[in-house]
Parts: C-alpha cells; structure tokens; sequence
DNA sequence: ATACCTGCAAATGTTTTGCAATGAT
DNA sequence: ATCATTGCAAAACATTTGCAGGTAT
C-alpha cells in the first residue's frame, strides 16, 4: 500500500506544500468519500492542524482548480470534496438514512436503478442528473 | 389551452390561496424552467405582487414538501423550482455558456451523452448523477 | 528575498427563524 | 373567530475577499 507523495503531487501543479495542504490531501485520501469544509477543519484539527475556513475554502477551490481536488454538490447546500483518483469517473450513492456515501461507475448507467439495486444492495429512492455544456446557440 | 386552477391545486394539499402563492405557481408555469427565489421576487413583483423572501423561501419550501414544486439543484449554490408536471421524469441540461436549462427525459439516459449530442444539439461537457435512497445497513 | 499562504475580520449570498400583525376560510 | 400566512428584523450558514503578517522555496 503506496502512501501518495503530496509533497510532489502540489509541487508538480505550483503549489507549495505547507502543513494544511499536506494534512487536507492526507485526510481526503483517508477517508475515502467526499467531506465539507467543515469536516476538513475537524478533522486536522485532530490531527493537531488548526486552520482557518476561509483558508481551507481557499485550499479546496485551488485543489479543485488544479485538478488534485473534484467537487461534489449532493442537494445539501454545501460543497464536498474528494481526492481526484486518476481512475475511473464516478457517481454516488446516498443514503438518506445514515447518509453514508458509496461509488457507483459509470457501467452502471444503462438499466440504471435495477442494476444499482441488485449490485449495490441499495434502494434508489430518487436520482438527479444534470448535464453541462453548451447548447446549440452557445456553439456557435 | 387550458389554464391550471391553482386554487384547487391548493385546497387539494391544504394550503390557503393567498396572492404570493397563485402568483407563483402562475410564474412557475409561464417561465417552464426552474428558477431561484431572487428570480420569482423579482418576476412576481413586475406582476404588482411583492413578497419578502422569507415568504418566498417559505412557500417554495411548503411547495415542494406538498408535491406541487420540485427542488432543483445545478452546482450554483442555491436552489431552483420548478413545476411538479405530473408527466414524465426529467433531468437538465444546462448550458454553462447562457446559462439556458432544458429538459431531457430519462429515456436518453442509455447511450447518455451520444444520444444527447445527437438529438439536442447539445455539447456534453460534464454531467452529475447522483442516487438518493437507503444504503444495505439502513434496509433493516 | 520574494512570491506565495495564512489568519483575521468583514462582507456577501442563501436560507431559516421568532414574533407580532395581517389575511384567508 | 380561528388558524394559517406574511413581513420585518435578526440569525444561521456557506463562501468569498482585503489586507497585513508569516512562511515555503
């Protein structure tokens, strides 16, 4: 089990790497599914990192800018993020009950709920999907 | 064309008919694409109706728990409405150059963004899927 | 040494809440 | 006459910004 080296992750994208950088690139790797800000905060504070929110606001948009970071929006008004795994893209599935967040890949798409229900052991209550882009006037 | 009778829509779930609210469904209807409360303040209030967004917010929020309004949520920070038409489900395709929203219906979902591109013009860029419901341990 | 980062305070934007007054039934 | 609904003010959050001091490189 490879531990990511942050240290040349941030140097590679020009960012240098101070200790709440390190720490919020560690703990998203630990944790494995995407968290708030303010999970973030908790969390390295824990780990003996204190900092402010409006850094780790500033800390995760840069993450997210330089492609180590992807931003999550799941109907909570808030913004979660997770590490970028350079592998495959993914979806997610949450539960309204514990609210505990599982990845689905995109090969689940095609009978899409049946599928997820029977692999997943998860009931689909409710799903969006939203598509960006440019539309055709925008395409010029 | 017939014209809905939200009067009834809203005896129907208990709501008292008061302007704001006739006003809003009316607009909901007339603009067929979700918008934001700073939207429906400002549209209703061309109409002669003014509403503080507490009430606003309050209504849109009475709205969608009764059924009669859907929640939309587009990675912009703030939620939109739209009309609960009982008709089909459908998803947004949202053109990040005009910011226009249209509608797609689950059945393009197979061959996703191909089938998309080919039938709306539409240039995918990216898109969200997110499933909602009860995870393994939650099913009891 | 220099440019980048951070903390702090203040500001912005969305949404919620308490309470007294108003309005629908 | 009720009880729901509204407006207003204030508060709660999430997020951003300006600026001066601190820190990687």
């Amino acid at each position: 089990m490879k531990q990511h080296d942050y240290q040349k992750d941030l140097k590679r994208v020009n960012l240098r790497a101070t200790p709440a950088r390190m720490a919020i690139l560690g703990l998203l790797e630990k944790v494995k599914m995407p968290i708030d800000v303010s999970t973030v905060i908790c969390k390295i504070n824990e780990e003996g990192i204190k900092a402010d929110p409006a850094t780790v606001f500033r800390i995760m948009n840069m993450l997210t800018k330089k492609g180590l970071a992807i931003s999550v929006q799941l109907q909570e008004g808030k913004t979660r993020y997770e590490l970028a795994e350079k592998k495959h893209h993914h979806h997610h599935l949450v539960c309204e009950a514990c609210g505990k967040i599982e990845n689905v890949s995109s090969q689940m798409i095609p009978p899409l709920e049946e599928k997820i229900q029977s692999r997943h052991k998860f009931i689909v209550k409710r799903h969006t999907l939203e598509f960006f882009g440019l539309c055709q006037d925008c395409q010029k």
